[in-house]
DNA sequence: CTGAAAGCGCTAACAT
DNA sequence: ATGTTAGCGCTTTCAG
């Protein structure tokens, strides 16, 4: 089935039919309809392979992300096809599963299909896909951090001013031995940096890290539970927790509420990204905001602007104190 | 950048630089190397669009679904992914949004790249999607759900049939004063299908739904939280709570744990889908496993054997009882 | 083992 | 308003 077919059956040219069916230049509304009946009848369905060939436009963006079962990404995917939809551009998802070879096979892939752009999740990646990405010819966007050097455009936090945010309104709510709960994963380079943000900023108060506890595998509540159970029971004077993320704080939260610990007064808690489905537990968690949606959004439009950018844009993300921690008694908020 | 110039490079034929770069028929070890010194040196990356169109084959595998914000999705895409890593295919996504005319478009952007098979999550779509579907020329497999009228292949459990088999858990265990909170979407026909499941289910035993709650919007703590409140004020006589996903019936187990009720003697709790993430709340939360990656993994099966299939695979979801219903009376287990 | 020719299905550019 | 020609970058097929 292709454009001769139906082109035959309305007694047109090729080229008329192409016109049609694409809205593209002058054709009467006689020959017009001729077309559509045509085309509806024989159930024809342009082929895009032959039409992006002969016209160098593929209107796909790539977006290549580690993973949709944390939500995080799932989020930033949003603010994406909320701008592409007012387009003609349509987001292709690939995932890496965070493993970097794998990633670098994803972005080869996808280029592969000369997309019109390409969003990446974050900025740690072989030099291979570097290279790729660089001599790729479309705009590029690397999204969510802000902490590193990036290949071209940039859309993100700063994990590691995070962290050290957090470290602040920590010890300005007068906590000050404090436990890190976050994941064993090198390959979570962002939680990493909010890791060594925080440890930064107590040092800055001459404060050291109280104790720290990683985790492999998947984020959860069960998991946050473990680990918090597991950290208390080393080093049971902790007065704050903090969380790589805001699933593991939840488990942490329901466990330390279930052993009837005083929350915030007693311990403090914060995690990390701002999950709605998470309003409704018992308490809301402190946590920040890490722009996800903002950042798709903005990504989106570097890439509908279509320009080569190596603009960086570095969103901030907004603390929110939830119910789980002390009122600022330094700054008195 | 073009086949082309690595052949000028390697000084070659473009055939023999495209017979090295796809490991197809024999070249000499010497050639080879050549070839891929220079195809390095260009940093070239081959154009897909034009050895799709000359192939005519598309290593692509068409994925529809509603949305990625919904776990229950990117589960079957785990699915899916698991089986397709160990072939030449990779899943495209694109989601529907909840919105059949949406979807409609979606499935044809997407056929329209002549992808080696289609997936897409549900029965009920628009005639012009089925038709288009039908015409695909490709495997298609309809996803998720087995109560209704495949355009081709299915793989999915019996929603309608999952909903009975809650009732008769409900049963069995002594509740009868049972009330139904779900979505008011009429898009998601499924969870529709588990309601209609459960009365018929109830009415089989001479019982009746006591009430019922319906929310607009996404799922989540808060949802099934304020949900649960509503619904246990106007009737507060009940004495099992049925909810439409395991997101809400947490909120509700937590909204019911602090007003002090008896879980699960005075009342019982059940969702459904079974969410890795929650376990690590206070209790486990009784549900039926959707099976959504041994769906996706099943689906793509039918994908990679490459036939225009018609079965149907239903497979059977299983029941958890968790820690929120009583035991089983009737039968003693 | 390597190369040359033809053409995949469409669209840009140029007629008419 | 419609048609004709050429060619996008690759692979298939056939030669050698």
């Amino acid at each position: 089935m292709t454009l001769r077919d139906v082109a035959d059956a309305a007694g047109v040219s090729e080229m008329t039919v192409s016109r049609v069916l694409r809205n593209r230049g002058d054709v009467s509304d006689r020959t017009r309809e001729r077309v559509f009946q045509a085309s509806r009848e024989l159930g024809y369905v342009p082929n895009k392979i032959a039409g992006a060939l002969a016209s160098n436009r593929v209107n796909l963006v790539g977006v290549v992300i580690p993973s949709l079962s944390n939500m995080v990404f799932p989020d930033v995917l949003h603010g994406i096809g909320a701008v592409l939809d007012d387009t003609e551009l349509q987001p292709v998802i690939g995932t890496s599963q965070y493993d970097s070879q794998r990633e670098e096979k994803v972005i080869y892939e996808m280029l592969s299909w000369r997309p019109s752009g390409l969003i990446v999740a974050g900025l740690e990646h072989t030099d291979a896909a570097r290279a790729t990405m660089r001599n790729a010819g479309v705009p590029v966007v690397e999204v969510m951090d802000v902490d590193g050097d990036p290949v071209a455009g940039a859309v993100g936090i700063s994990h590691q001013a995070a962290g050290r945010a957090m470290a602040a309104e920590i010890i300005a709510r007068g906590y000050f031995r404090v436990g890190y709960l976050g994941s064993s994963s090198i390959s979570d380079a962002r939680a990493q940096k909010r890791y060594r943000g925080l440890k930064a900023g107590l040092e800055v108060a001459g404060l050291q890290l109280a104790d720290e506890i990683f985790y492999d595998g998947a984020s959860g509540f069960g998991t946050g539970r473990s680990m918090t159970e597991a950290l208390l029971q080393r080093t049971p004077d902790l007065d704050f927790l903090y969380y790589n993320t805001d699933m593991n704080a939840a488990g942490g939260l329901l466990y330390c509420l279930e052993k009837g610990m005083d929350i915030p007064g007693q311990i403090g808690l914060a995690g990390f990204n701002s999950f709605e489905v998470l309003d409704g537990l018992p308490m809301r968690i402190a946590t920040m905001d890490s722009q996800r949606e903002a950042i798709g959004r903005r990504a989106a439009e570097m890439i509908v602007a279509n320009t080569l950018t190596e603009e960086v844009v570095r969103l901030e993300p907004e603390f929110l104190p939830g119910d789980t921690v002390r009122g600022d008694t330094v700054r008195g908020r």
